[in-house]
DNA sequence: TTTCAGTCATGACTTATATCATTTTAATTT
DNA sequence: AAATTAAAATGATATAAGTCATGACTGAAA
């Protein structure tokens, strides 16, 4: 299943404006370049499991992953998404706890795996990554705790709005509004936190409202104003 | 409002091993002790309100503090509690970001505040201060993903058992079982993310079926093991 | 191209929980 | 201690959203 292909070199990842590696110095790239193992995952692979203890965490050099804790009857929440540039798996080896979420790719990714004593010694001899490395906690701190109150107070309907926006702002939209993510009602339903019949339902709504276009798995927003209203959103 | 008292020294704090403040050398000690502003607040007061940016954290030296986000209609969801020894505020210096959540004083309080410059410093220059910082804030982000799992697929009832058992293992609970935080069914209602009636309703039942006494405000847990079950956690 | 498994769509019905209204009780203020 | 305010409790009703069932459609595999 996994083979090796091109190595991406980690200077590559660091010209990126949105990685933690651009903090780093020559001789600290080049020791994650030598230690880090690159592979490449199909879609529908587990690249790590809620639960279990890791002791490194992954680069996204290309594809997208969903993050998700399973519940009480295999129902899974959604928790987040990683794409290129993004990390995964950093949470659990900081905290010193084991996974709290499943990684499973949506589309075909190539992943470096980076040993936490790296990761580890990186912290421990470079403030800069470390600073970088709190800000990027905190700040999906800051999104989960907006999730939950989400969740909590308002309607599949505005939430179901909501997502939508956050997928475009995520993963962009084409010259057409289509959102450049592939998933099913299923995943849908499971980002907003319902039932899959009520995402279909909505989502029906939402197009007889002319506020979507549907082609199949394929969503185009053609207002969103419109779902930015219908989200209560406060921008 | 605020008048100063007693100021509680930081070695003081530092002695407790549950702060972040035992990774730091005595004169890093000393530059918090010199920084710091020590003020009481009063039952009800407000420490800092989301959407303001604040240029500093607080340390809980005594009292309990509820932290929450505001929705549309003016409705709390509590996030999370703080007390004596947590820190509170640190999530929006570190990320740059504006305060997420609303801090509020549930019984009076004693907190220290410490400018973000300080905490930068140290952070620059103590690197297992850093890894307690970074390590805080991943355990905070397992939470909330948590949190919002529960939230989206629990029934209401599933959660105000965890929510009891979860303020039990918080406060603590006194010889016959009393939860040692005071809140009224709103507040409990608030953080289980429902309406302040379901939330009486259920322990209403929860009495009748002996898992708890109420007496005012008091809830004394009776039946640990009935309320784990019905919460359907897993340990 | 055909087959088949998985997904989407829809209708009917059910249920968990919210809202509304009112009375009672507890906590706080004077 | 009395008065006032806030909170708790309860009943009735409404509603958002979940579940179940079934047929249609899509995408992947052969």
């Amino acid at each position: 299943m996994k083979n090796t292909p091109h190595i991406p070199s980690c200077e590559e990842c660091a010209r990126h404006s949105g990685t933690i590696f651009r903090m780093l110095k020559n001789d600290e790239l080049d020791e994650i370049n030598y230690e880090k193992r690159c592979s490449v995952y199909k879609k529908g692979s587990i690249v790590f499991q809620e639960g279990n203890r890791t002791n490194g965490f992954f680069c996204v050099n290309s594809g997208i992953l969903k993050m998700y804790k399973t519940g009480i009857d295999g129902k899974e929440q959604i928790i987040r998404f990683a794409k290129k540039g993004d990390i995964m798996g950093y949470r659990s080896i900081l905290s010193g706890e084991a996974a709290c979420t499943t990684a499973k790719v949506l589309e075909d990714a190539v992943l470096c795996f980076i040993p936490s004593k790296t990761l580890f010694n990186l912290v421990k001899t470079n403030s800069e990554f470390s600073m970088e490395l709190i800000q990027r906690t905190a700040h999906e701190l800051g999104d989960a705790n907006k999730y939950i109150m989400n969740i909590a107070q308002k309607t599949v309907r505005e939430r179901l709005a909501e997502i939508l926006l956050l997928l475009k702002d995520t993963f962009d939209m084409d010259s057409s509004g289509v959102l450049q993510i592939n998933l099913t009602r299923e995943e849908l339903a499971n980002i907003v936190g319902t039932a899959t019949e009520s995402v279909i339902r909505l989502l029906s709504e939402f197009k007889q409202d002319k506020l979507i276009a549907l082609n199949g798995r394929k969503i185009a927003l053609l207002d969103v104003k419109g779902l930015e209203r219908i989200s209560s959103m406060y921008l």
